[in-house]
DNA sequence: CTTTGTATTAACAAAATTGTTAAACAATAG
DNA sequence: CTATTGTTTAACAATTTTGTTAATACAAAG
């Protein structure tokens, strides 16, 4: 079997079903479309992996491992001052997310629509989550109180560091046709977004 | 007939429709369980609105036209000074979307499962936006001019309300079992929340 | 009180979609 | 070479979902 040369019929229906999940959802995507986009039958859907659900949860799996390695960019590096530090997290998340345009709204219509599925997966990363951002809430402290920055809850930045960022994309085919010629160059647009975004954070915990 | 004493079997229809059609989206609503919430036999769903795409389309155009208010909410009140204005805006659009907390998500994925039926639609919206924009940002610049507030883009400005504003409740779900306590109490948070809004993008504009 | 149009139901039809199976085929290990 | 295992196909089955129809009830109008 040539597993490398050629990609594995395997491979083939999950690149294939990662398109479709992504852009048409659980519900609107179809086995059949899946098998017809990786070029084989849609026996050899059902011979891989037995059900649709079955291939989604693969999909699921894998992006929502990707959405949490995408919060995690927002930390920033740890070895720089904080301000800088914020400044690396928000490009890094940014970055993320346009890499990975389609996976916020994607996750996010997943969460809504089968809450109590990751309702174990959710404990455990909040969980996890509390105790980093605590660890950052305590640096944000002690630079507030040299002065540096304005005090502000940590979790209250996410947020907004999180919906600049990915509402940018999310968005991106609802605001485009409305914002005239300002989003007509979407490189252009996303450079100056990725500045805008990153000017209005740090306004906000700049000391005044 | 008593169209007004209790509701005819058409209204309810509709809320049932609406409820099923914002949470699930069109994929994933199925005429039978609306007509079963509706409690009428799924005949008379299709009596009323012959076929499914009928039926959403009665939603989807009310919805796209409670989504465009929202957006005009933003302009906020034009007789007050600038800064209290957009401060108004904000706070407008954010109870806005807090009326209507299934409404971004709804109108997102549409236009992005299908762009095309909306194209005409959005030209002319895009038209009737660009000119009232023109007058806002006249006004910013003036404000500018005189030294009250930073020179801005008015539709970055936009983007940044709608991306706090919006993010906070199309994200909810997602972000709610992530945060630990903040968002525990949904009223609580809100208004927080609102807050925060303003306040960065108030910091946005301010003259340092 | 009969006609006419609307409302309602139950049963049915059609289509789409997911999933199965049996048989053919290919690759490979012994 | 052949037995075994995994791969592939075509045809079929089951289910779900949307949509139709024919029969019936009902209300209003003449």
């Amino acid at each position: 079997m040539d597993n490398n040369q050629v990609q594995s019929k395997e491979q083939l229906i999950l690149a294939a079903a990662e398109q479709e999940f992504l852009t048409k959802g659980y519900d609107g995507a179809r086995t059949t479309s899946i098998a017809q986009a990786a070029g084989v039958t849609h026996a050899m859907l059902h011979y891989y992996f037995r059900t649709k659900e079955q291939l989604f949860e693969r999909i699921v799996d894998e992006k929502f491992a990707t959405m949490s390695h995408s919060m995690f960019a927002i930390m920033g590096d740890p070895s720089l001052p904080i301000v800088e530090r914020i400044k690396g997290g928000i490009a890094a998340h940014f970055d993320f997310i346009a890499d990975n345009p389609l996976l916020p709204r994607f996750v996010i219509n997943e969460i809504v629509s089968r809450p109590e599925r990751y309702e174990v997966l959710y404990k455990r990363a909040g969980i996890i989550i509390e105790t980093i951002y605590r660890d950052l809430q305590l640096e944000i402290d002690r630079a507030a109180e040299r002065g540096e920055i304005e005090k502000i809850d940590i979790k209250m930045l996410f947020i907004s560091i999180m919906s600049m960022n990915i509402f940018t994309f999310l968005a991106y085919p609802f605001m485009e046709p409305l914002m005239g010629n300002l989003m007509a160059d979407r490189e252009q647009f996303l450079t100056a977004r990725k500045a805008e975004n990153i000017e209005t954070i740090l306004r906000r915990i700049k000391k005044q």
